[in-house]
DNA sequence: ACATTATTGTTGTATCTGCAACTATCACCA
DNA sequence: TGGTGATAGTTGCAGATACAACAATAATGT
């Protein structure tokens, strides 16, 4: 491939970087002053919602967040302690703990989700040209696909 | 206006988070693994390299690198104890302060700053078109300059 | 059956970040 | 000139995250 310092291709870097910094902060501060909810807390939400019987395993729930299984342990302590979410026990491995949504989580969830769609809508997707929406999520699957799995999952080395 | 979920424009949200968190993991490890620098650091280096005369008043700097002031200064603390960067005063207002580059720190940024822009081409710039490059980076700055600036800079209320 | 190895989730600890409060300096205006 | 408010940077503190080590359980091979 041409290797040129292309300095047109290390312009979309920049504004990427900038755009997800700018939109990440925009969506969590109006996700907080609505329904004083973090983002990763939505994220739980949302992945737990969309699971197949509203529960999921810890570990496969920390990788859909993009967290590290400790840096799940720890945040879903604090939304069990708000009363979102639960632990079961997982008859079928006994090391394994169900990660499941409450009815309040899942109410907390049907309220606060129109906002945060209309948001992503009106901040990023609106900007969005019907044509090129297909064009840039193929762009990031091939970004994504060519990118190794989550590094930095912890665990012994 | 049309308030259909949109999945296709829903699905380009999620493509361009997990893509960016993958790749800001790939190019952190590769950068530590080689330089033994963290993407802030990086970051620090090339705005103040870019800069005129090398140096910037902190709270610019802060701006630039997308940190809060508090985090700056401690950033550029761990960075001025590595010898990488230095405080300088600021005659013109004496409640200023410059922060600028060493030698040190410039020979680092040159050493790290190649291995680094080919990471960018390699993991992310190599899968994007000539023609997609610039509808690419005109969507991010549509994005970027529809958002309010930096919120959550910190100082009171 | 048993020993070895892998996996799951949690915990100890360190790092990094932001908010709010603080100090020092500046700007402005009466 | 003095006073009031704004601004630059630092610091105390709390929150969130990752890495490494750990206990409990499962899987595998002999």
């Amino acid at each position: 491939m041409d290797e040129q310092p292309d300095p047109r291709r290390l312009a979309v870097w920049r504004a990427f970087l900038e755009a997800h910094a700018a939109l990440i902060d925009v969506l969590e501060a109006e996700l907080q002053a609505a329904h004083a909810l973090p983002l990763t807390w939505y994220d739980v939400l949302v992945q737990l919602s969309e699971a197949p019987g509203h529960c999921l395993r810890m570990q496969d729930l920390a990788r859909s967040v993009l967290l590290s299984k400790s840096g799940l342990t720890r945040l879903f302590d604090r939304m069990e302690q708000a009363g979102l979410v639960e632990r079961r026990p997982f008859p079928a491995d006994r090391r394994g703990t169900l990660a499941a949504l409450t009815p309040a989580g899942e109410e907390r969830l049907r309220r606060a989700a129109p906002a945060h769609l209309a948001g992503v809508l009106r901040h990023f997707a609106r900007h969005l040209a019907e044509a090129e929406a297909d064009t840039l999520t193929a762009f990031f699957a091939r970004v994504r696909a060519a990118l190794p799995g989550r590094l930095r999952i912890d665990g012994p080395v």
